[in-house]
RNA sequence: CGGGACGUAGCGCAGUUUGGCUAGCGCGCAGCGUUCGGGACGCUGAGGUCGCGGGUUCAAAUCCCGCCGUCCCGACCA
């Protein structure tokens, strides 16, 4: 049977994490703290994903446009908490062409700035509004403890930034992008996360609301998965950014920013691996069935009865790769396509030729069966649309267990420490009892008031026990 | 950025305490042959600035100083 291969999500989480980003070959640490090669295989993922969005943001109105990395000091400092909340991160560049620059440029954390201030000059009337502008870019945030995909100095992202006439519309656009978010997660990623808004503490800064899409792991942690900011008029005021109304007069515009990056990579490793690898939702995985030809004598007519079946699947609009490494032993190769967590994979052998049947694996369940080869295609594509639901279910499924009711204090620090997981409570409201939630659990509010249904929380805080204005979800967090 | 552990071949490690000849082992890699229904085997072979820089010494992977990087725990974050 096999040896381990990867250490057990049980027996160390981030060490599994850890191993299987590297054995699946999605990625590497660059020679600077933070940095990250995103290798072929992890990047097809990230790829995959970038289109399915791309469209999505195409189809609600949006067009993509390309603003400068790196942004005068003085930007950043038009808007108070802005600058506040992104000083400590940012990456400063001093110098240029061998001298000082008379002012330092920052490189992006974020193009709020750059793309407002070439807002203001494109936007003069109502009929100029709405402006719609997503960009795909990399941007920088210094991080003291960086992690593949979860949290590197560098990283992809893609980041909509929308000028709107009235509040409402902005309201409006700042929810459709986050349903957008929750969709694109569901369905592609195949993961169950959750929706709300963001606490005060937790709010993009610059923000007057932030909500949050938040998935959670297998190890019962939650992961921000992706924002979207109502950003009223603060950077309106900031940059100027002033249209006349059709009565001549003259107002601020409001505004939205949402993004999301290539962590999302990282939560559909941690969302769905197990201890045999990746498991990857079809939707994003660059291969969604691996066909693998068995040695022995009959090489010849299993590669053959293998190379017809990867142009029948392909005909039938798959990802396929075929395996003929015949020099690698057949264990070798199974065990490599489940670390990379192929949805299904299909075993020719002579046995196979002989009955006129592929054994057809399907990487979730890691079930085997016999199935005649006119069925093959057909049952293949069954097993995709299976697999996709079936991560979903999961991922749904341990949502709901891992998801309890709190009101006690002290019993949720010692649960927590033991069982981790989402903990729904009542909140005041108070930036103080918000803190005493983290005090010693490491937690902290992921989101206030979910669109999910979850079980009613207690009418009262979990920790002053004054009447709750908010129901909270509480996690330990990446 | 604080506390701790660590850095020797692509990966995992031994050797460092007590300085001493040509720095070893497993996996992987290359060639040949035999194999293939859950990490195959034999033979042959390649591969090393011992993280980087300085210092001590007749002599440094080994001792001292500085820097870089990795992992874990905290504080900060998509």
């Amino acid at each position: 049977m096999a040896k381990p291969i990867l250490t057990s999500q049980d027996t160390d989480f981030p060490q599994w994490y850890q191993d299987v980003v590297a054995k699946a070959e999605l990625a590497e640490n660059g020679p600077a703290r933070g940095t990250i090669v995103i290798r072929p295989y992890g990047y097809r993922i990230w790829e995959l994903l970038q289109q399915i969005l791309d469209e999505r943001i195409k189809a609600t109105g949006h067009e993509n446009a390309y603003f400068p990395l790196f942004i005068p000091m003085s930007f950043l400092e038009r808007e108070a908490d802005h600058v506040e909340g992104f000083s400590p991160e940012l990456a400063v560049v001093t110098h240029g062409g061998g001298k000082e620059l008379g002012e330092p440029l920052v490189v992006r954390p974020t193009s709020e700035t750059v793309i407002n201030h070439t807002f203001s000059r494109w936007i003069q009337s109502h009929r100029d509004l709405p402006v719609l502008i997503n960009q795909w870019a990399n941007v920088v945030r210094w991080e003291l403890r960086p992690r593949l995909f979860l949290r590197t100095t560098e990283f992809l992202w893609q980041e909509g930034h929308t000028a709107h006439a009235t509040s409402e519309e902005a309201q409006e656009e700042t929810l459709k992008m986050l349903g957008v978010y929750r969709d694109v997660v569901r369905e592609s990623l195949a993961i169950a996360a959750l929706t709300g808004e963001k606490s005060p503490a937790e709010r993009f800064a610059g923000a007057d609301r932030t909500f949050t899409v938040e998935g959670m792991m297998r190890d019962g942690k939650a992961l921000q998965m992706g924002t979207s900011h109502d950003l009223g008029q603060n950077f309106a005021k900031a940059f100027d950014i002033v249209f006349a109304a059709e009565d001549g007069s003259e107002h601020h515009v409001w505004q939205t920013s949402w993004g999301v990056s290539t962590r999302l990579v990282g939560a559909v490793i941690m969302a769905h691996g197990d201890d045999f690898g990746l498991r990857l939702p079809p939707a994003i995985a660059p291969y969604q069935v691996v066909v693998m030809p068995l040695g022995g004598d009959d090489a010849q007519s299993t590669v053959e009865a293998a190379m017809q079946l990867v142009r029948d699947l392909e005909a039938a609009g798959h990802r396929v790769k075929l395996d003929d490494r015949l020099h690698v032993g057949f264990g070798r190769r199974a065990v490599d396509w489940e670390l990379k967590g192929v949805p299904v994979r299909v075993e020719i052998g002579p046995r196979d030729l002989e009955s006129g049947t592929a054994v057809v694996v399907r990487r979730d369940t890691r079930e085997k069966a016999s199935v005649e080869l006119e069925r093959l295609i057909q049952t293949i594509g069954e097993r995709l649309v299976e697999i996709q639901q079936a991560l979903l279910d999961e991922t749904e499924a341990q949502r709901l267990t891992r998801t309890s009711l709190i009101s006690d204090l002290d019993e949720f620090k010692s649960t927590i420490a033991a069982e981790p997981g989402l903990y729904v409570a009542g909140w005041c409201g108070s930036a103080s009892c918000e803190e005493a939630f983290g005090d010693g659990t490491g937690a902290s509010i992921r989101c206030i008031d979910p669109f999910e249904e979850l079980p009613g929380s207690e009418p009262r805080c979990l920790a002053c026990d004054n009447l709750a204005s908010h129901q909270a979800v509480i996690a330990k967090a990446y």
